[in-house]
DNA sequence: TCGTCAATTTTGACTAGTCAAAATTAGACC
DNA sequence: GGTCTAATTTTGACTAGTCAAAATTGACGA
């Protein structure tokens, strides 16, 4: 049986939620995952055992939740499909970065294979989508990209934005409006543990000062 | 509130079912209504019910329904958002045009205001989809033009086919193997009543017979 | 006027998904 | 170990949408 949109949002988050696991952990909390879909916990916990009840998902009371090979295939099916509607969104149907992940997010349950086929040809089986997530391929294979954040990378060095991790649109035109976007190569002139902020050269040698929480939201490889 | 899918789909099915109606009809029949959406009877009349509360449509028991005002708007954005994504999905993606039609059945409920007018910018403001079938304007008027099917128009005249009003993958790709697509010329050599017969003269002079159910489906302009 | 019949409505039941609030549990702390 | 707390699960209830089958209605012909 097709799963409802429903189902396709609780392993989309899931398996989003496994990828934000700190170490050592291997289920996703009842509790992370009802906040990320916005429901009730008692709702989640409901639906969490019909899930694995269909084998999607293992579920481990009081523990929490994680996917099965097939729920990982389902979730990665809905992933790909929403990465690229918003390329295919922002690169043929000119619509800004920060605005399509809505439609996409609805798109993804609704269109059919074929039509989602024919994007992939049209962008070129792209890797990424605008955002820099990568994009699962049709047989599920998430391509993993070592990449390090603002916090982490080497400084006075040149690397290039490869990811951002945030989808608020407030945030996505911010990124915009520093030429922070994926592609630009940029620099990390100096970071300050008291002031929490870091002090980036961007292209056109503008300088901006961030804070530690967006600095961590931006991916660069060296 | 904002309309669900399924009111979204009753409306639209009514809506259709009201230009359909023969002369004098001002009602579309439960029966005819609950064979379009594909459900049972008794659940067409407890909808119907629904939406009569909302003043969506007036429903006269045991005769049938018709849309009120704020019905029909509603009724028309569904239609224009339909017919814009067909249109898009052939135009754009290059999509064949028999093969749209699901995916635009699923996509008008979902996509934002914005993309549908981002759509109609990149497509020129339209006034048809690819079958021929016109587009709502964004303040919901249907333009209508007076056509004739090939049941109706002159003989041995060269006649422009402007409207195909069935949605058959099967039919349409019988009209389209055949020229006899929205815009080519064609002519009606002669018609049988006793078999039921059109003949037709398509472009390069190329011959085809076709049923009288089938030629009333070809409408065209002189 | 009456019966018949097809269309329509009513009834009762079911599924998917949801919430609020009460009950329970695991784990941490003393 | 005992207690407290926060997370989780359970419970009961609700909405939207659906069906099958029984009951009703209205129109039509005899």
């Amino acid at each position: 049986m097709l799963p409802s949109s429903t189902v396709e949002n609780y392993l989309k988050a899931i398996y989003v939620g496994e990828t934000h696991l700190t170490a050592g952990q291997k289920l996703v909390p009842m509790g992370q995952l009802a906040g990320a879909l916005g429901i009730a916990p008692g709702t989640a916990t409901t639906m969490v055992k019909a899930l694995a009840e269909s084998d999607l998902v293992v579920y481990e009371p009081y523990n929490g939740v994680r996917l099965t090979a097939a729920g990982q295939k389902l979730a990665a099916r809905v992933l790909r499909r929403h990465r690229l509607i918003e390329l295919f969104l922002v690169q043929v149907v000119g619509m800004n970065w920060d605005e399509v992940h809505d439609d996409a997010e609805q798109m993804e349950h609704v269109v059919s294979d074929r039509l989602i086929e024919r994007i992939d040809e049209m962008l070129g089986q792209p890797e990424v989508d605008p955002h820099g997530d990568p994009i699962p391929t049709a047989d599920g294979l998430l391509p993993h990209r070592a990449l390090e954040s603002l916090l982490t990378c080497p400084l006075h060095t040149p690397v290039t934005v490869a990811r951002v991790t945030d989808q608020d649109a407030a945030f996505l035109r911010f990124i915009e409006s520093h030429n922070l976007k994926p592609g630009q190569t940029i620099e990390v002139e100096a970071r300050d543990e008291v002031s929490d902020s870091v002090r980036l050269k961007g292209p056109n040698d503008a300088r901006v000062t961030i804070g530690a929480r967006a600095a961590s939201k931006l991916l660069v490889t060296g």
